[in-house]
Parts: C-alpha cells; structure tokens; sequence
DNA sequence: TGTAGGATCTCTAGCTACTAGAGGTTCAAG
DNA sequence: CTTGAACCTCTAGTAGCTAGAGATCCTACA
C-alpha cells in the first residue's frame, strides 16, 4: 500500500493534484487509514501513470475520463478511444500550424529592432499598433 | 464618440472582454455619458487595437501591460520592448518544439490502432498506458 | 512508551484570460 | 412615446491546477 506522497513520486503527479483528480471523480476514492490517510495499491498506480502519460500527450481531463471508463470495459469497441486520439493529434497539428504563422511574425518583429533606439522609433511597438504590416493572417486563438 | 459595442465591432474584441481589460487596468476607464455608458474616441480605439493584435501573437498581458506603458513614454529605450518580443518568440518556438515530439508520438499511437478492435486489445489504450514505449521524452507542460 | 517532525488531512482562495447569466437601465429609431 | 436592442453591474463559472492555513497523523528514534 502507498500514501499519497509514494504514488506521487512513482508517477510524478504532485499530491494535490492526485487529491484534485479524486475530487472531480477522475480517480475514484482510495481507502483510508483509520486516522483517514489514503492508502492506494497497484490497480492505483496504474490508472494514474495512464492519465500521467495522457495528459503528458495534452489530452483533456474529458478524454482521459472517457479513456479510463473505456479501459474499464475491454469488450467495447476502441473505436472512441482511436476517435480520441486522432481528435487530439489534429489539435496538435493544428496548433502547430498556428504557431509557426506566429513564430514568423514574431521573428518579423523582433529581428526589425535592436533594441538601441528609443521607444518613439520602436520597430517592435509599431508593428504591434499595425496589423496591416503582418503577411497574412496569425491569431494563436481559435 | 464610439460605445462599446462599437468599439468591438471595429477591434473584434468582444464586449465583456473590454470591460475586463478595463477592469485589469489595462485599458484607462473612458468617458461616460449623463446615463453612465462607455464613449470612446480615437485613440482607445488604437490602444485596443495594440492589446488585440498582441494578444493574437501569443503576448501574455503583464507584458502587454509593459507595451503598453512603454508606448506612452516615446523617449524611453526600447530595449525592454525588444526583450520581451524575443521572449514571445522564444516561447512559441519551443511550444512549437514540444508539440512537434507530441505530434510524433500521437501519430504513432493513432495509426496503430484503427478502431475496429476492441477496447480491450485496443493498441491506443496499451500505448497510452505504458509509457516506456515512447521514442524519447515528451510532455508538453514545463 | 514518549516525542519530534515530516507527511497528511480539509478547506479556502488564487492563477490566466476570459465567458455566461441575472436583473436592471439607457439609447435611438419609428 | 413606445419598443427593443444595447448597455450597465455583479456574481459565478471555465481548465487544470497551485498555494496557504491550521489541524491531525504516522513513524523512527531514544
């Protein structure tokens, strides 16, 4: 059995994210001590290295409850669990798409300045008062 | 004299945001009519504009904030201005850099399960629950 | 068996950057 | 003068935690 603080160094998740996991139902309710410590075995352990390495991968609480649920029940259909990471590899994708537009911009900007002169003549600062400037369009947002 | 409303037709910020950036202190509060509705002119129109296209490059608003300010006093040097580009920049190109090892490792998990299976023999369910798999190290937090 | 102190407990509040809703007022067109 | 869209303030909620207060527990050592 182990406290809360062994599952932490053995996962890497800190303790009171694991208490944060328990709390919104993610990890269900470990038994306790009689003075009311949580006290965890390998099933445990287990489950939260898979949420580790899922959110690791940048999936959301929502898809990794879905996973594990899934997990639970190992004559369903993966196809959801294939869904979801195909979901999540475009959202990367798409966020590096995004990104790099960025990164040229920024790269425009920042290399147009040295740094030397005065806020006035700010190359920097002018191009962030004009969009019209920027080649195409950028916009980490959704 | 535009309200609010106009003013986020033409910056394409939304109304509750600019109340929210006010609110911040990041916007100066504007003058008010008898019945104690927003009127902005000109020049918040400019400074808004400022505030959307560098939030749309990824600048946090503490150093939007220092743009900001930094462009209210034209005679200081702009070296601070330039830093903090160069840190954006830095930032989104390793943002880019991590979500590249993501991507990679994403792929590989999706394409090797093709949802026809079940759960239980799932190769995205295996892949995200044993992390000794993975080519290198990935995770996209810091 | 006593005790020291590190680990644990619960609870509340805070972080970024907004977004949503309730309930009420104002403005402008017809 | 009426109507209804736009505005006002205020509170609470979003994701995914993190930090702190104040109290209790567990374990190793004497």
């Amino acid at each position: 059995m182990f406290s809360i603080g062994d599952l932490s160094r053995r996962t890497g998740v800190k303790v009171p994210t694991i208490r944060y996991y328990e709390e919104i139902g993610l990890l269900t309710a470990p038994a306790r001590t009689s003075g009311n410590q949580r006290r965890y075995g390998q099933s445990e352990l287990e489950v939260l290295g898979f949420v580790r390495h899922a959110r690791d991968l940048g999936f959301p609480l929502e898809a990794i409850r879905a996973l594990i649920e899934l997990q639970g029940h190992p004559d369903r259909s993966c196809a959801e669990a294939n869904a979801l990471a195909r979901e999540q590899l475009a959202d990367v994708t798409e966020r590096i798409r995004r990104l790099k537009a960025l990164e040229a911009e920024l790269e425009r900007i920042a290399t147009g300045c040295d740094g030397e002169g005065t806020a006035g003549e700010c190359y920097v600062l002018r191009a962030l008062a004009d969009h019209g400037q920027c080649s195409g369009e950028h916009g980490e947002r959704a």
